[in-house]
DNA sequence: CGTGCCATGTAAACAGTTACATGATTAT
DNA sequence: ATAATCATGTAACTGTTTACATGGCACG
């Protein structure tokens, strides 16, 4: 239940439209929530029948029109209240490690490629946020809230170095067997029932 | 779609049982894909429908009467068509760095207790993990299998490092505001429209 | 006045979670 | 017999994704 919080957020930072938020959960929001524009239009309608947002008066509604939002007292409550609980983290679900168990009983053909290209995902990510880390964060700002963005910028710094580093180690690891389109011939080691 | 194949991996590491699978994910092989008994229920059905797995023969189906799977080759095949495929990493999508992050345009009450319990429950399951390498990965097994086996704990074990050195550095920037049962009392700082 | 883009939305399918229901087996 | 527990399943709900639909506006 983190969309609605996710998207009080933005608009206490921010008021905006449906595709402002749109374009804002592709980016610094996005780094750590990421959210599609049907979400955002569908969770923006509960919202404001819920009394926590409302349009920016004067506006008339029209379908197509712009539509600019913002937060209501209520929603600020809501969301201080929501800062102030309590939830346990998710047990990690992750397809790229499921993979290499799964290798371990059918064999490694095709892995060490998407392993390669998962690295250079990763690199890129970690320099993008290395450059929001020294353009956005510069020694001097020192608000509150810009340590807390800083704190939360570094969460996604760690995240990507944490990748980095094992996917290296599973390079050394996983051996390079390139995918053959013909049957599936497999060494004994890899021997699968039946 | 990952469910399947974590489900087919499981099985031919060990055919077993609906409720068996249900154990094996709450340890093993859900240290990093989870999943509940429903899930997992709901996908042996499926599968069976599917010509890739099938109830050990000899059983007579009664409801109420366990029913140990094994997998087919067309299982096995399938299992390897997906480990040789593609799939983006995910972006991240994580509450308590949003929480962090909201608690800039909101203030931070509650949150300092809430990243020491976060602390506290990853000093744990980063614990576990390290018995477990101590337990099952002693210097010497070295099989294919087991070197990717251990691949994967590691990426559980640098994961949970990972929130550990980062709920430390955020336990040194969040302030320790206690949480105030009655108004919410704002300073001038996290000051909020209206 | 038509084409392209901006903006808001609807619909359907899929995945995951929570709550509940029911039959079979075992121990007392 | 009955209670506890093992084992399999249904149903309803929530959240996420993908594909599609529609209206407004700017520009040639």
């Amino acid at each position: 239940m983190s969309l609605p919080h996710a998207i009080l957020t933005a608009l206490l930072e921010k008021p905006s439209s449906g595709l402002e938020l749109t374009r804002r959960f592709d980016k610094s929001i996005g780094y750590f929530w990421s959210a599609t524009h049907q979400q955002i239009y569908r969770e923006l309608g509960r919202l404001e029948e819920a009394g926590l947002i409302r349009a920016l008066p004067g506006q008339v509604p029209v379908r197509g029109r712009r539509k600019e939002y913002e937060v209501l007292p209520e929603g600020s409550a809501e969301l201080a209240r929501w800062v102030a609980g309590s939830q346990d983290p998710k047990p990690i679900r992750d397809p790229l490690l499921l993979r290499v168990r799964a290798a371990g009983v059918v064999g490694a053909q095709g892995l060490a490629g998407e392993l390669r290209r998962h690295l250079e995902l990763h690199r890129g990510q970690l320099a993008m946020y290395e450059a929001i880390e020294a353009k956005d964060f510069p020694p001097g700002r020192d608000s509150e809230e810009d340590r807390l963005r800083r704190l939360v910028l570094h969460g996604g710094i760690g995240l990507e170095t944490f990748w980095l580093r094992w996917l290296e180690e599973a390079l050394d690891e996983v051996p390079e067997v390139l995918e053959v389109p013909a049957a599936p011939e497999r060494g004994p080691a890899a021997g699968v029932p039946e």
